[in-house]
DNA sequence: CCATCATTCAATAATTACATTGAATGACGA
DNA sequence: TCGTCATTCAATGTAATTATTGAATGATGG
């Protein structure tokens, strides 16, 4: 079969890619798939959606070619399919923040709020890390830090920053990261450890951006 | 007003930009306007489709940040208000092109059977135009050549290059560029000069990626 | 070969997207 | 101020998307 219009066809199924990325939900489940492959239970679990909603959602990103799925035991296991799934994300995320005046009612609204520090960049971590300036903390939950983390972090999930706090050097610096550059929980970190006297900072982006620029993971014994 | 769910009230907005770009008809607007800004009129007549269709799309697009528009005269200018469109679109496009088998079988059928030549990169584009080794045709029509070009490219519109390569020294090599990667122009001016006996090959992409790649553009007089 | 259970499918209803038509707007030039 | 004309709006019918429910599937592990 031969066909008639082959740019438009060509176009539609970009359409099809771009419009998979078109959804809060399937967003939110592309960010959870950039810490590591994931089962259907263990997103909707994350994401608090009922188990068919998301094994629907994440059928549709299979058909668009931005995960793939490979059954591990009784479960299958879902992972992103492409390296350049993140950086479309980027780039759209990009488009929003700068072009959308509701993106930045959102921003000053509930995040400027809480952090109106310059975040970290990687390279500024790197050099502090080198040095053993700062005390460098991963907020997410311990199954995530488990997939990969910083060399040198320590897993504090965000219910336990107060605790671990207790024990922490009140006169070093402590830089937070988690899943990305608009997860609320180093945001939330960081408002609460500054609220007990720690000096804190954010690192600019999460786990994927860490990985995607190409710098070194560790993984848990 | 507060926001109770500031994560999904962030990705809700990067899902309008995403959802706008789920659309062939705006692709093959974006992949217009990245050529330079046009009125609706004209990238009506572009798209063959029907003014008010195109005037609802544009604002689609306009209301996702992706466009802008100023009036100019009796006419309403449109054009791209992010640099990172053309990044986005390139990085959905490569997704669709390495996942999705549907891509495959487009290009197999229609474009490399015309063109199975390695397409020329723009690196080498650089060398073989400084070497004066190669003639260089821009096969888009003459209003968008008009609004930018490479630097001693010459104009051949798509009807004309039959005409045009009677004049041409058939032992000289032609490279042949257009609006981008799946332009079809290229592959049919490639094409029809193979068959007289030229030797032809493509740019890898279009005028948008030269320019986005900050080589320099020459403008009409 | 069977029971289990993670995952998928199917059916529904509500919402939103799309193309098309014709009318309304509103800025420009006279 | 008024006519012109590019653009937008509004209304229509059709099609696609979404969340939800419950049933079906089908691979695994025994």
């Amino acid at each position: 079969m031969s066909i008639r219009n082959p740019k438009l066809a060509l176009y539609e199924q970009f359409a099809i890619v771009a419009k998979a990325l078109g959804n809060p939900l399937r967003l939110e489940l592309i960010e959870h798939l950039a810490q590591g492959s994931r089962s259907v239970e263990a997103l909707a679990a994350k994401l608090g959606q009922p188990i068919a909603n998301i094994s629907q959602h994440l059928q549709a990103l299979r058909r668009a070619g931005i995960v793939s799925a490979e059954r591990d035991g009784k479960y299958v296991r879902y992972s992103l399919s492409d390296a350049s799934v993140l950086s479309a994300f980027a780039a759209v995320r990009g488009i929003a923040e700068r072009q959308l005046a509701e993106v930045d009612r959102i921003v000053r609204d509930c995040f400027e709020a809480r952090d109106d520090i310059q975040p970290v960049t990687r390279g500024e971590l790197q050099a502090l890390m080198r040095d053993g300036l700062v005390t460098l903390i991963d907020v997410r939950p311990a199954d995530e830090f488990a997939l990969g983390h910083v060399p040198g972090a320590v897993n504090v999930p965000l219910g336990e920053v107060k605790a671990w706090s207790q024990g922490a050097d009140p006169g070093r610096e402590i830089v937070a990261y988690c899943r990305g550059p608009w997860c609320v929980m180093s945001f939330e970190a960081v408002a609460a450890l500054r609220s007990l006297g720690h000096s804190v900072r954010r690192l600019e982006d999460g786990m994927p951006e860490w990985k995607a620029a190409g710098l070194p993971v560790e993984m848990a014994a």
